[in-house]
DNA sequence: CTGATTTTGTACTGACCCATCCAAAATAAA
DNA sequence: TTTATTTTGGATGGGTCAGTACAAAATCAG
């Protein structure tokens, strides 16, 4: 019927995300875009609407992505609901450790959006706030359970905990932004995880 | 001797801050400083050596400003060390329970810097390392204080301490800046407190 | 009032921005 | 092979970007 494509569509999303990722939305440019994916401009806009677009669809691949591994650990049923929340933090601090050579890791694309975007781009923020309930809910869970069988002690309601939580992560990923180390970020993980069962 | 300057260069400042502040060093382009200045582009360019110059003198303006609230909380000698910290989480909860109108906040430009600049800009992460270094010192001091006169009961080094609630509220930051709201950061501010004295 | 000096407003620069246009290339059905 | 359909590269478009040039305006020492 027609000519096919010469590139693989989900390729080319994840090269973008990666861009935006390491440089943000304004910074990267649709020249950036096309460099990053190998592509050229006309298969860009004749497989995604605009850069906006684009961006969206990369930031819902990597929530996507990021959100499926935090389930993962955090529904893993073979792990004590403690452990689980100790895994996440294990995989948090992985990530965050000094990922780059400069000793500055990415960060995470959700937060990075939350702090460029959200007060100006109502999509973004949709689909972050959306990845936020999510994630809250499956942290909720997972406290609760720990409640439940004695591992964890605090007796905040996992809501406030779940919270705490998230919160914390989300600073250990500006904190690895920042250049913080291995050592540094495992010892915050360890006040965290410590708060749980004091 | 000559003609004399129509503005405040203070005041330009400022209001350069705010426009960095609220939407970041790339999405503010000269001509919204301007508006935001209220300056022409040649007084804006006569008084700065570029758009890079003014916005590390506006990031330089900005953390001098906080980092002395912060020290002025933290080095207040009326208060018990601990008592102290419960100040400076309730001050991060006021300033970043819904600043703004749709529920989000602006954030923090050190943390929203390092968000967007802390791998791409040498000076901003200079600076905000800098910046970083003060307040875990700060930290650091309250948090041994606190521990020698027994209301810090956690017998975590000073230093992971520091780090930990530095990135608590760095997250706290991000967390306004995603909507949460105050009875959230409360609650988180509570839990992180908690972790000091179990 | 004159002249030296600085600020200011306006127009302008070249580069880059995002996006579109169009024709050549590539395919597969007829 | 012809025809319909889609992808592709390269050129192009209008707009905005950061920054500059320059002359008019404003000051004050002399």
């Amino acid at each position: 019927m027609a000519r096919p494509r010469m590139f693989d569509e989900e390729r080319a999303l994840d090269a973008a995300m990666h861009a935006f990722w390491e440089n943000g939305y304004e910074a990267t440019s649709t020249q950036d875009l096309c460099t990053a994916t190998g592509l050229g401009r006309s298969s860009i806009y004749n497989t995604f609407a605009s850069k906006h677009d684009l961006f969206t669809r990369s930031l819902t691949r990597y929530i996507e992505r990021m959100t499926a591994d935090q389930m993962a650990i955090l529904e893993d049923a073979e792990q004590a609901p403690l452990d689980r929340i100790r895994t996440l933090f294990a995989r948090t601090v992985d990530t965050e450790a000094g990922t780059r050579k400069d000793g500055h890791s990415r960060g995470c694309l959700t937060v990075n959006t939350t702090v460029e975007f959200a007060g100006r781009d109502p999509e973004a923020a949709r689909l972050v706030e959306r990845d936020l309930d999510v994630r809250l809910a499956a942290l909720r869970s997972v406290i609760a359970a720990g409640q439940t069988d004695g591992s964890i002690t605090s007796k905040r309601p996992p809501e406030e905990l779940a919270r705490f939580l998230n919160t914390v992560v989300g600073g250990m990923r500006v904190a690895g932004q920042g250049g913080a180390d291995r050592a540094t970020l495992d010892a915050t993980a360890q006040i965290t995880l410590d708060a749980l069962t004091n």
